[in-house]
DNA sequence: ATTCCACGGGAAAGCATGGACC
DNA sequence: GGTCCATGCTTTCCCGTGGAAT
């Protein structure tokens, strides 16, 4: 059944990107400069998740690391590393050992002047989930370096901007600004059908299979691999060379959860007992929460890191907060 | 009006850990 | 080895804000 499993994970970059022309000849022309050795401009990615910004940056990254011999590079998620600190050591690893450099005891000031006399080839960094960072320091850090060029990503155009400092905002007010929207049922299939091809067993799948799964997904190109993913492995495991409607049916859950359980499993056991307490109930207030969790646990922290924590796991979209002051309550997402 | 929760920002304390020095 | 210091991260403490209940 499964051929090329690379092929439906989800860093899997593409040969080619489909639907995405007109993006991708915006990218690549703010990309431009690099070929002369020149920084690049400044470019924010927009889009919901699944729409493809990800994919492309790394894809336009690739293209342009064949036509620059030198060209130094590093993809940051700062979903996981949302401290400067950690940020700016993620970026210096694409840049030399690190080694010498310790989570503990090395101050940030030291990683920056490192990042400041850098004097190598142009420079491109990729901040994924950019409105994730705890302070935009990092960003002002990137902006004052020479060499450095930046691909921005992230959700919400307008919320990015609401968070970041006044004069952030009017430095990066010239750059270029794509906006994705979401795939279309067919440019799901297509996504699919190209998926097929390169990592499953030749018809495993019918068209009207891949419509569902598309419909499915709801224009989440992540969330469509996932299923795909998903049911090819049920296949698999099964050892059988077609997906029946009963495994695609069962896939269509598995994969949307999958990303979920992918972020379980970051948790502390303190984080995790708040999210089983909140499963456990239709909606839990927050009162009502605090005292089942310092029932539940042998050493209950305050309720201020409780919160915390809360906070945290709603980023996660493993929980939802609804309503605001009194009236809230706390649920799994719908 | 007043009280009651709940929220979340910020300061400070606590924790874990590597490095310098003895 | 043992002690102390510096640092980033987590947790706690303090507190102002604001809506809901009384």
């Amino acid at each position: 059944m499964i051929q090329d499993a690379r092929v439906l994970q989800d860093e899997f970059i593409p040969k080619e990107v489909e639907h995405r022309d007109q993006e991708m000849n915006t990218l690549a022309g703010a990309l431009d400069p690099v070929t002369r050795n020149e920084p690049a401009e400044t470019v924010f990615l927009f889009g919901p998740s699944g729409s493809g910004k990800t994919c492309l940056a790394r894809f336009a990254l690739d293209r342009l690391r064949e036509a620059v011999i030198d060209l130094n590079h590093q993809y940051v998620n700062c979903w996981q590393d949302y401290t400067r600190f950690r940020a700016l050591y993620r970026i210096l690893e694409a840049i030399g050992p690190t080694t010498d450099i310790h989570r503990q005891s090395t101050p940030t000031d030291a990683l920056l002047e490192r990042l400041h006399n850098y004097d190598g080839p142009e420079f491109v960094v990729i901040l994924d989930e950019v409105d994730q960072l705890h302070d935009d320091d990092l960003l002002y850090d990137l902006y004052r370096t020479a060499g450095i060029s930046m691909i921005l990503i992230a959700n919400r155009e307008e919320e990015l901007f609401a968070q970041l400092d006044n004069r952030l905002v009017s430095r990066l007010h010239a750059s270029r600004r794509i906006r994705f929207e979401k795939y279309e049922l067919d440019e799901l299939v297509a996504i699919l059908e190209d998926r097929v091809r390169w990592g499953l067993a030749e018809d495993a799948l019918t068209r009207d299979q891949l419509a569902c799964i598309a419909d499915a997904a709801a224009g989440d190109a992540r969330v469509a691999i996932g299923i795909l993913r998903s049911a090819a492995r049920q296949a698999e495991e099964a050892d059988v060379e077609e997906i029946d409607f009963d495994t695609l049916h069962d896939a269509i859950p598995e994969g949307k959860r999958e990303v979920q359980q992918k972020n379980i499993k970051q948790l502390t056991p303190h984080q995790r007992e708040l999210y089983e307490i909140v499963r456990k109930h239709e909606a839990i207030s927050p009162g009502e929460l605090y005292d089942h969790y310092r029932e539940r646990v042998e050493d209950p922290k305050t309720d201020r890191t409780v919160r915390n924590h809360l906070s945290k796991l709603a980023h996660y979209n493993l929980l939802e907060k609804t309503g605001d002051g009194r009236g809230r309550t706390y649920k799994l997402p719908a």
